[in-house]
DNA sequence: CAGCATCCGCAAGGATACTG
DNA sequence: CAGTATCCTTGCGGATGCTG
């Protein structure tokens, strides 16, 4: 997308309306596929890289490592790695991870509901 | 992605477990950076298409109308067109697509909280 | 084990012009 | 007004090989 800082419309009476939308603000950190499938997962407590990989077969590593990093960026997990051999990482989610369970558990409600109403099977990962 | 029909992983007692992931069934219906302002904007009430594109500023024609016949496939909304000169077309959520008020609501509310953790202003959609 | 670097194909998405 | 059609670019994301 193209970046554009402001932007404006009009409402009934010709006045400039800035459209703000937390959506947006909420698509900017976790959107695209992989990243609330990853809070998904962390959300039941910290978990090594090779937890989260075995987890999502489907994603690559590349897109994993990228995630990973910009989640971290966003502040919505940590990092840790101990200095040992074989390295030993694990990923934790911020109080603003954990406070996304509720995003990511009306998900999954929503997700039952409309997988029995249109009778159909739970994705894999 | 490749398209990967079945997929395993192992538990602890090295028995095959299928990785259910309801957020993943989520993701396949209202993934992508679109779709969620999109439904944000129609959980206030039906509306016309020149509605929703002056709401979303930053969305191209082709982009909406191809995420709104998408969301419209999935049963989350319904399109009705007024046989009329000039064109008068109302996108209006279905009952699933209603639902998914409590997964909208869940993002705005996080939103809110975690702007104001971060000291930020909320985004333009 | 947990990554990083590089190459590269392809489809998502932008820009523009046209229409019932 | 509410779209289609077409062209074209960008960058997502897969594949492969290498490393502390």
């Amino acid at each position: 997308m193209t970046k554009i800082k402001e932007s404006s419309t009009y409402n009934a009476n010709r006045e400039i309306v800035l459209q703000e939308c937390p959506v947006t603000y909420v698509m900017n950190k976790i959107g695209g596929h992989w990243k609330p499938i990853i809070l998904y997962h962390l959300l039941s407590g910290s978990k090594r890289y090779s937890e989260i990989k075995r987890a999502m077969p489907h994603i690559s590593e590349k897109m994993l490592i990228q995630h990973l990093k910009q989640l971290e960026n966003d502040n919505l997990l940590t990092r840790e790695a101990k200095p040992v051999v074989p390295p030993y990482v694990t990923y934790t989610l911020t109080e603003s991870g954990k406070e996304l369970d509720s995003v990511i558990k009306a998900m999954s409600m929503w997700a039952f509901k409309d997988m029995k109403r249109n009778r159909v099977e739970e994705p894999v990962c």
